[in-house]
DNA sequence: GTCTATAGACCGATAGAC
DNA sequence: GTCTATCGGTCTATAGAC
């Protein structure tokens, strides 16, 4: 309970504020460029009272990444409760795409600005995104019959397409519904691929390529 | 022509190992966390000797930058030479694809683990690499008879599945084959998603998910 | 070609007044 | 909660001896 007296600015407010510039610097220049001086110069406050509000410099970086959510657990849950396990590998993989909000972008641009500060820290919330994602990623492609030694890679690379629509549509304007509607169809596309060409000795599948799991999708 | 007296260590070696350990660097420690003083360490030099072969820091990056290849202006001088228009973009995208050595891998994962210093950098080799891509990824965009709003990005895509395969792979070691191969797979499928449904007016190709051009594909 | 030594700038972090 | 002032550290880059 902060003391009624005196010139507090709110203090809460502030480090909202802290928290959306710092984003936004370590997005554009990197969080090893970007120094404190210049987060307080922009929140018009000096460097000694940001550490009012964060102990350490990392401790922006935690604060933020531990905003993330909770969507690769979310997906696990859905994926472990499906019955059927082939035809579940679709759906799963558009559901993590589609958990791709605004935010969320946000987010993965600062992931791909800061890619060696992202896994260089442990235990600071970096790691509730890509551990449970690794773990996503492995309980799928135990869901591919005889998978090819590549096969685990493209199936990362479909979990991974919001990340690669981002990263394609750097330095150019593009609207973040184009960039999600992009990462749907590669998304739907690699599991495609991944399912197309197997050796056929489950053969309930019809040969080439075959719409496996019509699904929920929005194909517009 | 230096002077034959001396305890001269061979200059041009020393240059030559200093920019392979500064790419080693670069690439696991990232450009700006990564100091002279390292570098010379680790070539077992001293920081001021290592300013006898570079100028500036800066100066290594450029020399590092300037090794890079010039595929995307070889693909682009064949796509200008193709006669027919559609028919070439999928050549053309694994063509770029497929100039991947192991040596572009190492170019490739230092600018993943660089994105903001590779495109900070204006005059100095880095646009040798992305000008001439997104002119590529113009050019063949404009093969695409009625493009949707996501049809650049999602060529864009294809064109960046190295990219793509790499970042994948990142953290978990696979054999740069595998890479490859999954990323040769990814832009053949992300092409013929871009060519699958458009609308046609251009009946010459029978619906649903067509391969659009058998190419010189070698699908394993 | 490599060395020692140092200038000069900036950074993260702390102390203490208001 | 925000401030001024400052400490200790690391960095790039330079000067000059060998």
């Amino acid at each position: 309970m902060p003391t009624p007296e005196a010139r507090v600015r709110d203090g809460a407010a502030t480090r909202r504020r802290a928290l959306h510039v710092a984003l936004d610097l370590f997005t554009r220049q990197g969080y090893g460029a970007t120094s404190l001086r210049q987060i307080a110069e922009e929140l018009g406050i000096t460097k000694a009272s940001l550490y009012y509000h964060f102990p350490r410099k990392d401790a922006i970086l935690q604060a933020i990444l531990q905003e993330r959510g909770t969507e690769a657990e979310d997906v696990l849950a859905w994926l472990r409760a499906q019955p059927p396990p082939a035809a579940a590998l679709e759906p799963a993989v558009l559901r993590w795409v589609e958990s791709s909000s605004a935010e969320k972008l946000r987010g993965i641009r600062f992931l791909q600005a800061n890619p060696l500060v992202a896994d260089g820290l442990a235990g600071t919330g970096a790691e509730r995104i890509g551990t449970p994602l690794a773990t996503l990623a492995d309980e799928l492609v135990a869901l591919v019959p005889h998978p090819a030694p590549e096969d685990a890679l493209l199936l990362r690379m479909a979990l991974l397409s919001i990340n690669a629509a981002v990263a394609a549509a750097a330095q150019s304007d593009v609207d973040d519904d184009v960039v999600l509607a992009a990462a749907r169809r590669s998304a739907r596309a690699l599991v495609r691929e991944l399912l197309a060409d197997l050796p056929r000795d489950e053969p309930r599948e019809p040969p080439g390529v075959a719409r496996v799991s019509p699904g929920t999708e929005d194909r517009r």
